[in-house]
DNA sequence: ACTACCTATTTAAACGATTAAATAGGAAGC
DNA sequence: GCTTCCTATTTAATCGTTTAAATAGGTAGT
């Protein structure tokens, strides 16, 4: 037994057309045969082949969405969000990890566009943009997301990283911190790269000379906050605050410290970047930079769907960005000792 | 300009059938027109579409994935595993969360029905199996995890939740503890189910009587876990050792401890279960049951793999069943109060 | 030289919907 | 009663693939 329209129409003895009219509310249909539609429906459990339906009217109600890494909670927050608002609005989303891997972006992208979804939201890893220009030709919209590339068309909701950076740096600073380390991200990620801009300003900005040898790259994993922050201890001059520019670092840093008999933030003094859940929940509770994900994801999302609705050629894309704040707890203490 | 398969051919000079049989590697062509046909794919920027392709061959190469909530570390972590290993087999995953709420669950299952995914790993909050029948009558294989349900088909991935009760309870009774609570989840969700009989289970082999006002029921988000916990110092008679049925509750719970000016572990030992990354990160670290998530999903996408490439009526299910692992870290201690 | 048989390629029929255009049947106007 | 005009419904084209069946062209066998 078929579960076809075909089927449905045999069933309720009329034409395909009628059935198709009668789903989708496009034209009148007497109540009589409108009833017997629906009956034959429900008798056979029809549900519409969105397969067909969608290589018809040219549109699949999927979305894309791409990002590194949906086990980091800062991602996984901002993936329920936008999961959440595409579900409330009839959309369902593909969920593509990168890894941060360029070869995987692109690779997902391909799948993406071949499986035609509606709209990509992505957060990217990787400066290129030969991709993008192919979902431009294909009309597909696109917003980028917290990392900022030169974009040809698209939109892109960011965040202000080099204010964030500035704060975290300048909340050290007004603590009495002069030897502050910076646990950055891969170079090319644009946000740590503002973020250490943020950094330097602020630096500067009260007279203290940046130490490159307190500026360390890492991956955004707590992993390499553990590493990172060992590689910090070895170093002869030891800091006594850190910037580390995303949570999972700075929580990586916590842990470590832990181990090496570091107390924070009596002996170093910490500030991450994020504000997720677990900063609340680790002890001492993480003093951080918060971004507004929640707000992120909601115009990322509402950016898309604009765009995909319009169906017109994609214009000039907007470019938005969101401020963040200090949150002050626990991870951070006034320094006391000789300057 | 289109780039369907017909403007390849068009412009190779060859039929659309040279043009699929060469994309597709199904029958043998010439290397001339193979090479032809290449260049006119390359000039034209084609990618096959997968609605045409899907309707034509009857699959998607896209499967769903339902569970309550990504923002979970334990089912991120899931969902991370589930993700990688579609992707290395050419599957995309629907990422679908249906914040425990059953409505939700159906409303995605006929959405991923309708888009004819090949496949559903799904770990379900509630206990209803209409929509299952559903998808057995459409021959889509489902792999149940964690959550057990009465199956009338599709295999189960299952964790030994009873035994890790069983464990965490047991290691508190051997600490000396006698006054153990147990914060569990929604009482229709199998998982918590089975670790408050193992928790009983232990409690009644060493001869310890179950006090029910020992048992709060909560939510698995950590935020049911500082409830419980301020709940549970309400009581006269206060514990002095916790199991909580998930680590989130558990965070929650040490959470509200410190600003309770509870300690962990002198005044209150706790025991987790999940094993998720923070468990190790948060202070004091987490004595917890790990569950063998990595395997988990493993199992799970593989034997759903394996169902979708058979292609065949599908059979009476596979049940696995995990083990567990208690994992001994710092948030629990020898009771040394008098009994 | 004619049939027989391959083999490389093409033709055309699906797949399951949507929808513009066609049709049938009634009501209204004269 | 005949045309005209609606209106409810159906017919059939279409979306972009895959693939079974048809075809054409060549080689080999006798």
């Amino acid at each position: 037994m078929g579960r076809t329209i075909k089927d449905v129409a045999n069933r309720a003895g009329v034409s395909v057309a009628t059935v198709s009219n009668v789903i989708n509310n496009t034209l009148y249909v007497s109540d009589d045969l409108r009833s017997k539609v629906m009956e034959a429906v429900q008798e056979i459990g029809y549900r519409p082949n969105a397969l067909a339906r969608g290589l018809r009217r040219g549109d699949t109600k999927s979305i894309g969405l791409i990002l590194p890494d949906n086990t980091n909670p800062f991602f996984a927050e901002f993936a329920k969000y936008v999961e959440d608002m595409g579900y409330e609005n009839g959309y369902s989303v593909f969920l593509c990890n990168s890894a941060s891997d360029q070869t995987r972006e692109i690779s997902y992208v391909n799948m993406l566009i071949s499986k035609q979804i509606d709209g990509i939201i992505f957060i990217t890893s990787h400066g290129g943009i030969k991709y993008l220009e192919e979902l431009k030709s294909r009309n597909i919209p696109v917003v980028l997301v917290d990392r900022e590339i030169p974009l040809a068309f698209g939109d892109a909701v960011l965040v202000n990283n080099k204010q964030g950076g500035y704060l975290a740096t300048r909340h050290l600073i007004e603590l009495g911190h002069s030897k502050i380390a910076c646990f950055t991200g891969p170079s090319d990620v644009t946000p740590s790269a503002n973020r250490v801009i943020g950094y330097r300003t602020a630096l500067a900005e009260a007279g203290i000379p940046v130490r490159e040898d307190y500026i360390l790259t890492g991956d955004f994993l707590s992993q390499s906050g553990e590493r990172l922050l060992t590689q910090l201890l070895a170093l002869k001059d030891i800091p006594t605050a850190l910037f580390a520019c995303n949570d999972m670092m700075a929580i990586g840093a916590i842990k470590q410290a832990r181990s090496s008999d570091i107390r924070v933030p009596e002996d170093l003094s910490i500030v991450g970047f994020d504000n997720i859940f677990f900063a609340t929940a680790i002890s001492p509770a993480l003093t951080t930079i918060a971004q507004p994900i929640h707000e992120l994801a909601q115009i990322a999302i509402s950016l898309l769907i604009d765009k995909m609705q319009e169906r017109k050629a994609l214009t000039e894309g907007q470019r938005i960005v969101l401020d963040t704040t200090l949150i002050v707890r626990d991870s951070c203490q006034r320094y006391e000792g000789n300057t």
